[in-house]
Parts: structure tokens; sequence; C-alpha cells
DNA sequence: GATTTCATCTTGACGGTGTTAAGATTAAAA
DNA sequence: TTTTAATCTTAACACCGTCAAGATGAAATC
């Protein structure tokens, strides 16, 4: 369907767009910022007119999910790669768990710029959840993951959307908090790092675990 | 020094900006958004050129800086306000804290365009942390209050920072999430509603309270 | 009171931004 | 080969943050 690449220089209309638009886009993020992408820099950076994004984007916040869904894509990735390291059936279910989380933290703090497209708000309001998302795709595999804690199966029952919440609470509050400055720049938790903050807090929510299973 | 008002038209001079470009950015914030606040428009609503503001604020970033210091002194006020409605002692220190934590998003959900200017990382990064600040301040209150649930005085231990760290974890993983629309387009949190999700999580961040102490 | 000083505000301009309309180019369909 | 439809460009619009230069007038000085 698509004859992927020709030569080198310029493709036959123009190369295949889209992906070189959110490539360099999330290149220019990572590099400057999320606040100093510009839809013209991204055109320029993709050697293109400064309205061809407009043929593949309704607007710079679609083009901005895009390069959303790409962070999302990431980040089920290392999930999946940590929740397999910790075996397949219910061995140590517990400390896959606590795996998540720490990969959840770390996601957000390699990669900042990701982390805060993927949060914004006007991304997650623009069209109803697609369960096809990787923002979807990641989320479901933390209610799997937490149904096997608890040793359920099927339809997720509330008591497990209660310890998703719980969970992706403290990783995301810790994420945000260090990502955006509070903890980073704050005695003694600068000092502490990151890593060992992330060990703590998810090891300290799960001590209880389960609020009345066990 | 300053007398403060005049009749009702033009000031002498003109007016006492400043106060009046917090006052105006924070209401365009929360009419339109943060995004949507240009130092043009503020500039405009305030009566004023587009120039003027940069006599009392270095850039953009600066002013809204001076927006979630604002913030930040609102909060420190119902904060205040919800410690002191638990008593003064140390009577029902267990429930002060779950108090705060639902002050905390609360806040967040009935303000959320302070809530988000407050924690962007260009604002936090900007000076070095003056604890004049209202930032600073309310975070010292919340220091405050988990000593006295530990019972412990002066400078502040490690448990105690650590018991910070996840107080505040929590409840700022449930605010962003909730602002950011992560949860609140989400069921089944959406129908579950902000109140029942902030008091669920901060009950059960308390069960286990102490870590070890008791 | 007259004069100087100095903070404040305005004017006007700069380059950069998102977005749209109208037209050119060219791959794919007919 | 002709038609169609997708893609890209050009040109323009209004708006943005920021700065330099000058006007204004309150407060300090004489």
């Amino acid at each position: 369907m698509k004859s992927a690449k020709k030569e080198k220089k310029k493709a036959y209309h123009h190369g295949d767009l889209r992906r070189v638009l959110v490539e360099e886009a999330a290149k220019l993020a990572s590099r400057e910022g999320v606040e100093s992408v510009s839809l013209r820099r991204v055109a320029t950076a993709a050697r293109v007119s400064p309205a061809a994004p407009y043929h593949h984007f309704k607007n710079k916040s679609d083009l901005l999910a895009a390069v959303a869904d790409e962070g999302f894509r990431r980040l089920h990735g290392t999930m999946a790669r940590t929740a397999s390291g910790y075996g397949k059936g219910k061995e140590n279910v517990e400390g896959r768990l606590q795996g998540l989380g720490l990969a959840y933290v770390r996601f957000a703090v390699r990669h900042p710029h990701f982390f805060r497209v993927m949060f914004r708000p006007e991304i997650a309001r623009a069209a109803e959840p697609d369960p096809e998302s990787w923002g979807q795709r990641a989320y479901f595999q933390l209610i799997r993951s937490i149904q096997e804690v608890m040793g359920e199966e099927g339809e997720p029952s509330d008591e497990v959307m209660r310890e998703v919440l719980y969970a992706w609470c403290i990783v995301h509050g810790l994420s945000s908090l260090w990502v955006d400055g509070a903890l980073s720049l704050e005695e003694p938790y600068a000092s502490w790092g990151v890593e060992a903050l992330a060990e703590y807090v998810t090891g300290r929510a799960s001590v209880g675990k389960g609020g009345g299973k066990k």
C-alpha cells in the first residue's frame, strides 16, 4: 500500500509525513520542552511548508495528541517488559506490582517531555477514550496486574478499581511532583533521589495491600 | 504610602497596576484556561497598553508566578481553616490530617486553573525557594501537621519527611489525574465523584499510619 | 513654588505564532 | 488518457511576547 522509502532526498509527492511530523515534534519537545514546540518549527524540521501539517492533523493539539500516544506506547512497552521480567504466573505478583510502579516513575523522570504532553488536559479531553489507544492499553495493563495481585478474573470489581486508583495516584503524584520541580528542588528529597523516593512510596503502599483481602 | 483607591474611572497616573494585572490574569485563566492567558489580553482587561505590564513583571512567566503565589495563598488559607476546624491541641490529629488532604483535593478540583499554574515547572524553577512565599508556607503547614500526628517537635525528622512525601503524593496524584481528565473522564471514577475518591484514598493512606510508630 | 528626577505608561516596531483560503502538483482511479 | 482526489505551497490574517524610544506626571529636591 505504501512504498515506504525511496532513495534519499525528496520522496515522490513528499514522503510519508505524519510519522515524520510526530517524530520531529517529539524530538523537539525532548530537546527544548513542550512549550517551545511550534507547528512551524516542526514543519520546517520536516522540510515542509508551514501549512502542510494541516493535511494530517486538525490542529496543533491534534499533533500533540499523536505525540502523547507515542509516549503512551513507550510507557506501555516498558511496563510490559517490566511485568514479564517478574515471571509469568502468580509468582511474586506483589513484587511485580511494585515493579510496575517503579517503571511508571522512571519513565516520567527519564522522559519528562513525553510525560507532560501525555497528561495535558486538552489532549485527554480531545476525543472520547479509544480502547485501541496506547493510553487505554497501558491503563488496562495496570488493571489486569492488580486483578492478578488480588486473585480476580473477568470484569474488574469495584474493589480492584479502588486499588487501581490508589496505586495510580501514588506513582502519578510522585512523578508529577518530581517532574514539575516541587520535589526535585526541595530538600531532603533532592538529595535522596527519585529512585529512593519511588521505592519507599511504592513499598509503603503495598504493606496493607488488599484493603481487606490479604 | 499608597492612596489605595480614587473615585472610579481612571486613577491618577494609572491605578495600582500589578495587583490588577494579577487579578485579571487569574480571572482570565479561570474563565478560559491558562493556555489562553496572554499578556496583551491581560493588559487590555486592565485598560492599559500592551507593554505596560513590563514595568511590573520581568515577563509573562513572572506574571504567572504571581498568579501561582496567589493560588498558594488561597490554598494555604483553606488548609489553615480546615486544620483549625479540627480543634487546637492533639485532639483528633488523625482526622485533621485527612481533612487537610481533602482540602487539598477540593481546592484543586474547584480551582483547576490555579492548580495548573501553581505547579508549572517554569514557575517552580524560576527563583530559588523563598520561605516567605505562600507555596513554601503551605508546605511547612503540611510538615507541621504531620509532625503533630507523629508527636514530634523541632526540626522534622527523616521519618516525618517520608510521611509528608507519601501524603503529598497521594493527594497531588489524585488532584492531577482528576483535573487533567484522566480520572474524571473514566468510568467508574467519573460516577463515583472526586469527593468519594478523595475520601477513600486519604482514608486508605492512614490505616497503617506511622510506618512503624503507632 | 519652581525645577529636577524618576517611575510609570504609551507608541511603534520586530520576528514568531496558529490557522485559513486559494491555487499548484501529482499519485491513484476511472 | 482523462478525471478525481489527496497532498503540498503560497499568501495572508490576526494575534502573540518583547523591546527601544519617547511622553507623562508624581514625588523629591531646590
